[in-house]
DNA sequence: ATGAAAGCGCTAACAC
DNA sequence: GTGTTAGCGCTTTCAT
């Protein structure tokens, strides 16, 4: 079906020499040549073999892409920034879903495997248990860059500094005035999560202002009162952050004392709490602040127009995919290379404006 | 690096012949050889080379996606679902992301001939426009099977029935006694946008109730009156759910008289309604009920929860694959297998409770 | 400037 | 029950 260059050959009565000449576009083709061939080529709609080349050159220019990259907004669109950065260098993508879990790692790990992608990107959220499936593909030597640095493992990594972005989310909060700060947070045990928490404490810490463990809610699944593991971890992902959110805040409400303002997770916790809020009869920024995480366009249109931090999920694309093809090349130091990107204060109206 | 089965051989002392019929688990090998090779396949951590077998067996077992797959969450489901269901079938996903223009379209299909992908998925919209494209593909002979059907293509199909999904949102106004109905959708010449208007007309005429065209809003780009065509189309695409529904919303609002319901274009449009309504004083449900369409997590958490239409995308993988596999086995006959699936309705609060 | 031939890792048909 | 071999479509080296 598919034209091959064994019957292109034969059609256009040149070498097989020649035309793979043509199609790389050497220059030691008679110029009459390349332009007749080309001419045709373009006639008959011939395609590579992108398979054939694969095994031949023992590169098969394909990338693969492990982890949870559609379970959100925010990872659907580094998915998307990724594949078109990765097709401008020539690269296909492998989408290979994981959950998270050890199986299903090691489930799609075989198969990028098997497929001879050349380079592979883990979306992640920093888990302690993911480190060994993240060692047997660095021990197999396939060039991996991290969406997220897992603890424990050194790898290429391009990823948004949510410890420094939380340290500003809680900075704003407290220029603003605010001193009786809370956080809304869960108990997952991935660094994607406890960066928040280190940042909020920093900054209340810096600014010399007291954390009261009351004012935080570290969301936990209802039948159960802590644990790790895998196990635990899927469990809490059941968990909506529109949930998380909900409940915390109003646990929070519930409290002799309430903050006067919250820093929140994400933007779905935000949004959460927000309504826990108006069902409390809290008035949002008067009486209770409220700062989100991603910048989701819900924000934009939650109640209150929510304050929040906006990842550069474009650049991420971009960037993860010039480190990746450069490691591919060996054009990189053995040295693995952590590029951290910043997320943007977005002010709307739910710490009040200003 | 990776072990071929031309290492294996030498190591376990077995030929070529024997090591494939272990492999592929044929009964011509002696038990005892059977297991010894087995047991050593374990241990070196033997991944066969699939860039080899497509080659060979001129079948990739890979599956394309084409089109905008991350573009929202129910894509981002849906695709999801795809995977898995797909890995069930030993096939790999190679992930095509166009935002449907013709040119992206045109690269994306070239990319996925080159890799001599076993078939298609189509991610649209319905577009009449879209066409060319999908008739190419269909030349070519390669499987392909559409989530939206796409108007003067005949192909196997698996989609959500919006047309009735709208009639029956419609009729579940209808039924809760409101006769001043409105609709807020675009004016995207899709398919899949055009049949939900369709759905709401019909439902209207079979209750004999008249459509108030001024209580269509039809979202347009702001700086023209109408158009056509590709270019048209991703103006659309470019306004939000949530602003075409806030707008959309606010420009029924102003006029003289108002309807006590509106059908929304998706659970966006009508998060975007319901804020219009807040700031024009207009209670929810009970002076305008809104009902949405996708059931997504906001619509649950929106300040009045809304009643939505579920889709069945977690379902959607396992028929598409189920589709598309029978069709690569050429166990389906000529005709094209269209699939509609049923969307379910949701019932919260926004259109009032019962 | 062009052509011929070997081989990437695998499968399957055929020989023993 | 086991071994041998030709070739899938392409690239690349070497010869002409």
């Amino acid at each position: 079906m598919a034209l091959t260059q064994h019957q292109l050959v034969e059609q256009l009565n040149v070498s097989r020499g020649t035309l793979h000449r043509v199609l790389t576009g050497s220059p030691l083709v008679k110029a009459s040549t390349r332009e007749r061939v080309l001419r045709e080529l373009e006639r008959l709609n011939y395609v590579p073999n992108a398979i054939a080349q694969g095994l031949k050159n023992r590169k098969s220019k394909t990338l693969g892409v492990i982890g949870p990259a559609t379970s959100n907004p925010s990872n659907a669109d580094k998915l998307t920034s990724l594949y078109l950065a990765a097709r401008e260098e020539g690269y296909s993508i492998i989408f290979a879903y994981s959950d998270g879990s050890s199986e299903a790692d090691a489930k799609s790990i075989r198969e990028l495997r098997s497929r001879m992608v050349d380079g592979i990107i883990a979306f992640g959220r920093g888990l302690p248990e993911a480190a060994p499936m993240y060692r047997e593909l660095l021990k197999d030597e396939i060039p991996l860059v991290g969406l997220y640095p897992t603890p424990g493992v050194e790898t290429d990594c391009v990823y948004v500094d949510t410890h420094g972005a939380f340290r500003r989310m809680t900075e704003h909060l407290i220029g603003l005035g605010h001193k009786k700060i809370g956080l809304l947070i869960n108990s997952s045990h991935s660094l994607f999560i406890r960066n928040r928490e280190l940042g909020f404490r920093d900054a209340m810490a810096k600014a010399k202002l007291t954390v009261r463990e009351e004012w935080i809610a570290s969301a936990t699944p209802y039948d159960s009162q802590g644990g790790e593991g895998e196990e635990w971890e899927k469990r809490i992902l059941q968990i909506s952050d529109y949930q998380q959110g909900f409940w915390g805040a109003s646990l929070i409400f519930a409290k002799r004392q309430r903050p006067t303002a919250m820093v929140c997770m994400t933007d779905d916790a935000a949004i959460g709490a927000l309504r826990a809020a108006d069902l409390a009869g809290i008035s949002v920024p008067q009486e209770l602040a409220l700062i989100g995480y991603n910048d989701k366009e819900d924000a934009r249109f939650a109640r209150v127009p929510l304050t929040t931090m906006h990842q550069p999920d474009e650049l991420i694309g971009r960037e993860v995919i010039s480190l990746l093809t450069k490691r591919i090349a060996g054009q990189l130091p053995a040295k693995p290379v952590v590029h951290a990107l910043q997320a943007k204060l977005v002010i709307r109206e739910s710490c009040g404006k200003k």
